[in-house]
RNA sequence: GCCCCCAUCGUCUAGUGGCCUAGGACACCACCCUUUCAAGGUGGCGGCACGGGUUCGAAUCCCGUUGGGGGUGCCA
């Protein structure tokens, strides 16, 4: 594996399990990871950590490298190696093992899982109480290896929590090897970092009791270990860890719903972090550039976030709006059926920019303009309480007819000869624009609100606007 | 139970002994603007968990309490 080592720096990791999905959590250190090895120069290793080999699947690898190229993580970039599987390095794992083994940093134990509950209870001891350590016992089938802890203290250093320190006598001796001679993961996990020569773990909280067996695996291996780093887990409104189970965390989902990738990136960067300069700024809104740029592991809150997408919707909202014409035209145009008119929409599209939450969001805002057209279209389905307020005003169909009227004899159908002739009417009813305006919509889009009237009816053109109007005028007068 | 981590507005955070009458962002509320809704502008609501120290001085340092989280597998 160390042919791979090519590239000076230092060497980052990343290591899902695949699952099937891609946990914005990952995500995040994934991120962060990215961040530090872009500004280091160093190397970002994907290492697929299948050990459990039934939950192994192809297309489960290739929706993490999707997700990761999502993020803006690709493995195409120089800095990018792998990804590697552990499944496929069982061989030095196992090596690793007999090599501790035989330096007696390790020992076999025939004990079953129950007999080692059973003595734990009856020793009123928490987990295993080393009962083998020192009976000799050769390797064979159903002997688990379990690694021989120390005594002393084991202390972690930590680059975002900086020093923490375990009594070694609280940790028991971990297996190693299954009884069927399978690796552990934190045996597979440790050999494998040794033989990236991995310089930096930077990942979630939640690994950090591993820690000091991981460092004694490394020192027993005659390495020193490398610089740790644990963030802070992502938590749900109940401040629990984020699961699969009962919140949603799938990147995937997230995606598919309409948000877009540079949001998701800079809001999940602002959990535990703030960009320098975002006081001053006003805004948390940053580019990946200046996060590259600034990203420090020692400036990361120690404290679990609460993933709230409301924020997260906030961001969407900002990047939405501040996309280039182009750009967002094409990405909008992409979430519409495809028996919509790309033109007619491309007519409209700059006007709901600015009022979209995510991508999801188009369809829905201009869905009016698509409907079917002329006199043998389905009757357009008012929403209730917007038709109920808007023909509510005793001069209701009064205007509504002159409305119907003036458009049909406006001589140029454009938004602002519309607005124009739609004063005149507000003027002579002495009422407010957005209340002449209030039947009309509700008339032409079948709801109260939606992009700037006018401009959508000069999208809809004069004969399917005044069919409308006068279809609402009928249902009025009844 | 045991081990480890953590503790500033509802949420994400700034803050590393005096600049704090604790700042920003998201959310929420109000007003302005307005072609509905957005966007934008202005303002508002709202927090240093508690108790002891240390110090001339504590959100910041120490101890304790309480609370929250993570871990505790022949899972990863």
């Amino acid at each position: 594996m160390n042919e791979h080592i090519s590239r000076p720096g230092p060497r980052f990791r990343f290591a899902p399990s695949p699952t099937g999905f891609f946990h914005v959590g990952g995500a995040r250190t994934a991120l962060m990871n990215w961040a530090l090895v872009q500004r280091l120069g160093g190397t970002f290793v994907l290492r697929i950590e299948d050990t459990d080999e039934a939950r192994n699947r192809p297309e489960w690898t290739e929706g993490i490298v999707d997700a990761l190229a999502w993020l803006g993580i690709s493995d195409s970039d120089e800095h990018f190696e792998g990804p590697h599987f552990q499944s496929a390095n069982a061989d030095v794992h196992i090596a690793a093992a007999q090599r501790l083994f035989e330096s007696g940093s390790a020992y076999y134990c025939d004990l079953t899982g129950q007999e080692v509950q059973d003595r734990a209870e009856k020793l009123s001891v928490t987990g295993y109480d080393g009962y083998s350590r020192d009976r000799g016992l050769e390797p064979g089938p159903g002997r688990v290896l379990r690694f021989r802890v120390p005594e002393g203290v084991t202390i972690v250093s930590d680059l975002v929590r900086g020093d923490v320190s375990f009594d070694n006598e609280t940790i028991e001796d971990f297996v190693l090897l299954r009884g069927n001679g399978a690796p552990m993961f934190l045996l597979a996990n440790v050999v494998d970092d040794v033989e990236m020569a991995i310089s930096h773990v930077v990942r979630a909280e939640e690994h950090l009791p591993n820690t000091p067996k991981q460092q004694m695996l490394w020192n027993a291996l005659g390495h020193a270990p490398p610089a740790w780093a644990h963030v802070p887990v992502l938590v749900n409104e109940q401040r629990k860890k984020l699961s699969k189970r009962r919140d949603k965390v799938a990147l995937e989902q997230y995606r598919s719903e309409g948000f877009l990738a540079d949001a998701m990136v800079n809001y999940l960067m602002t959990l535990g972090w703030t960009p320098p300069g975002a006081e001053e700024a006003g805004s948390e809104i940053v580019s990946w550039a200046s996060i590259e740029a600034d990203f420090a592991l020692e400036d990361v809150n120690l404290s679990p976030a609460f993933f709230d997408v409301k924020k997260l919707v906030a961001f969407n909202k900002q990047y939405i709006k501040s996309m280039d014409s182009a750009e967002y035209l094409a990405a909008a145009s992409a979430e519409l059926p495809d028996d919509w008119d790309r033109e007619r929409f491309a007519m409209i599209a700059p006007h709901i920019q600015e009022r979209l939450e995510t991508l999801k969001d188009v369809p829905g805002a201009v869905d009016f303009l698509f409907w079917p057209q002329g006199e043998d279209a389905p009757p357009i389905q008012y929403d209730d309480a917007a038709w109920d307020k808007a023909a509510k005003p005793e001069w209701a169909a009064a205007l509504l007819a002159d409305v119907i009227e003036a458009y049909g004899a406006v001589e140029l159908w454009d938004h602002e000869t519309l607005k124009a002739s739609m004063e005149d009417l507000m003027r002579q009813y002495e009422i407010k624009l957005g209340k002449a305006q209030a039947l009309p919509r509700v008339a032409v889009t079948g709801r109260a609100v939606g992009p700037p009237l006018f401009e959508a009816l000069e999208v809809l053109g004069r004969n399917e606007t005044v069919r409308r109007l006068t279809a609402a005028a009928d249902r009025l007068t009844g």
